[in-house]
DNA sequence: GCAGTATCTGTAAACGTTTTCAGCTCGCTG
DNA sequence: CAGCGAGCTGAAAACGTTTACAGATACTGC
């Protein structure tokens, strides 16, 4: 049999069948066609083992199956959070998923948008680390749909579904003066991100609500990460050995802070209390485990798959404006501020930590 | 400006600078062409906003530029690492990276090689959690090139990066063994899997070789996982309480693991010791922050995305026959067996836990 | 100014599929 | 048995690009 060179295609199960490449299009979309027609094309289609060619569906159809989901850095467990339930969004309605890290590189997620353009993939759900006025043009005119995972502007006709961290960080604060605590030390990354400026305001604004006074120098914003909380915690309890608290923006951070405290002999949460906000898979795995506030990373993620979705698949294209959605927070009590709270994880959302083994060898 | 419908294609831009569709291509390819023609294509291109698309580039260059990564589940960290690490190494050849999460169903892990017929991406890396008779099939007639990372029988002509997890697993054991510990449990995964059984033979040796007794009910193989290394901690402990370190087979089963040790009242490492296995970013975030063994889950993503491209590019398609490496695992010292190890990591590898936010608001 | 050459340009085919359109075959009805 | 319509089928166009080929133009050296 003329193995013709290359895999086959449509033209060889043809010539194979005896038929016409149209009729074969046709036997394999499962379109009309005879009995004895569809014998003899599923069976030399079988004998070639054909695969059909996704590409050229693709240039023929105007659609790749693919989404694109950019962030920042795949190693934060928010994002792979997010990443996992775009994943499973995507692929129950036959859409793979192509990863995009942007490492906070503000032109590289412009170019994310703009390559919309040349038809990678049908759809993008940006994370987006800041809002800049660039941000607002190119989504605006994006070749494609977009959902943005963040604050947006309310006049941009994107859709965006958002955190509401004001309020959970609030929640946190709250909760650290329910439980006694005053003196609550603020660890922070930068403030000209979206998430740094929020959380702090959650915080000041909850700190005022409760009378509590708010000592500037009791707030530290570096980076977000392990190594900053730490840095950070061990500066805070040199400059005010009475704090009894710290509020963290994210479980990163937390842990960092943990680990100062844990350093310094104290004990948690007896003499200092540690929240973080994000619960993250790290605030079920630490010790003692870590309240955080469930900004719901996983509810977001399934949202922002589902709304570009909708624009994909739904029939009224232009029809809706842009939409808003914001995940309402929550707040997971655990050892680190409760001695109290039970020790076995309520197991938070659906799989938890991870069931996989390491990779094998 | 007849906008024609839909977006700008080289036929557009022809039109509007009045040449032929060829000498765009060439222009815009950069190929020779007189600077009169150069300066109208490019002004045509520019005002159109024209973006080439992709897909047809693809079906008529027979290469996509996307690389395929399958793994279990993305939220394991060891994965983690890796698609961070390929991302990189692909994105620096112009690649994309195409995400495929398979939950670890020998279905899904065969349909995705076999996938690999559809031209969606120029090749793939598995990683399996088993390996079966069928992988071994499918994998060797696969219609593109694919690396495997993990074990696979010499003879299948697949390239493929393992880690040493019985090397490794023996570097864990000795050193609990030589910092004093004699009643050494093991906390397995499932022992069908790959790295489960590997990493018990390591378990095995070591013991063997140190002269230490082996208590086959010292051990636990059930899942791998947080939850999963909690109770089998505390299982042990139950039934053995003369018990003084827990090696177990990944960190998530190390950190549950620990968080029973804790909910005892028992200290670490002083009452027990753990060790943990795969070095992933929770190892340094716990508290304390958790001895464990890296096999080079970093190392081995950008082995595997080398090899991989190396096949792509590579002149000499056919002529190397299947490579196979083998990264050297790696001990790392941390607080939950040696006291005195350093409290500041030694940022292990590059950026550590991620730097990032959790996401917008 | 002319032959010869080097460079550039346009036409057309190709990549692999889906889909329109017209034509064909077949079975049915009268 | 003629006529009709339903149902299949095949030829061809289309998706947007790259590229081989041949034809056109501009340059060089005399």
């Amino acid at each position: 049999m003329s193995d013709g060179g290359g895999p086959p295609t449509i033209v060889s199960i043809a010539e194979r069948a005896g038929v016409s490449i149209a009729s074969v299009s046709r036997v394999l979309n499962g379109v009309g066609a005879r009995p004895d027609t569809v014998r003899k094309v599923e069976r030399a289609a079988a004998e070639l083992g054909y695969v059909p060619n996704a590409v050229a569906q693709s240039l023929k159809g105007g659609r790749t199956k693919q989404l694109t989901f950019a962030m920042q850095d795949i190693g934060n467990p928010v994002y792979v959070a997010m990443v996992r339930e775009i994943q499973a969004v995507a692929r129950a309605a036959g859409y793979r998923l192509l990863l995009h890290s942007t490492d906070a590189v503000i032109e590289d997620e412009l170019a994310v948008v703009r390559s919309l353009g040349d038809r990678t993939s049908d759809g993008l759900i940006l994370c987006p680390i800041r809002i800049t006025p660039e941000h607002i043009e190119v989504l605006s005119q994006a070749a494609g749909p977009v959902v943005v995972i963040g604050s947006l502007p309310g006049d941009v006709q994107v859709d965006a579904v958002q955190a509401d961290s004001v309020a959970g960080a609030r929640l946190a604060v709250q909760h650290l003066a329910e439980t006694g605590r005053r003196r609550i030390a603020l660890i922070n990354g930068p403030l000209d991100t979206v998430p740094g400026h929020n959380r702090r305001q959650g915080y000041l604004k909850a700190l005022a609500d409760l009378g509590l006074p708010h000592h500037p120098d009791a707030e530290r914003a570096t980076e977000f990460g392990l190594a900053a909380g730490r840095t950070a915690a061990h500066q805070l309890l040199d400059e005010h050995p009475d704090l009894d608290a710290f509020f963290c923006a994210n479980d990163q951070l937390a842990l960092g802070a943990s680990q100062a405290v844990h350093e310094r002999g104290l004990r948690i949460p007896e003499d200092i209390a540690v929240a973080g906000m994000d619960d993250s898979d790290l605030a079920q795995a630490a010790w003692p485990p870590l309240t955080s506030v469930d900004l719901g990373s996983v509810e977001r993620g399934r949202l922002a798959a589902r709304m570009l979705l909708d624009r994909l698949g739904g029939a009224d294209l232009e029809a809706t404006r842009a939409r808003r959605t914001t995940a309402v927070p929550r707040l997971v009590v655990r050892g680190s501020t409760d001695p109290a709270a039970p020790a076995a994880p309520a197991t938070a959302h659906g799989t938890g930590t991870g069931s996989g083994t390491g990779a094998s060898a």
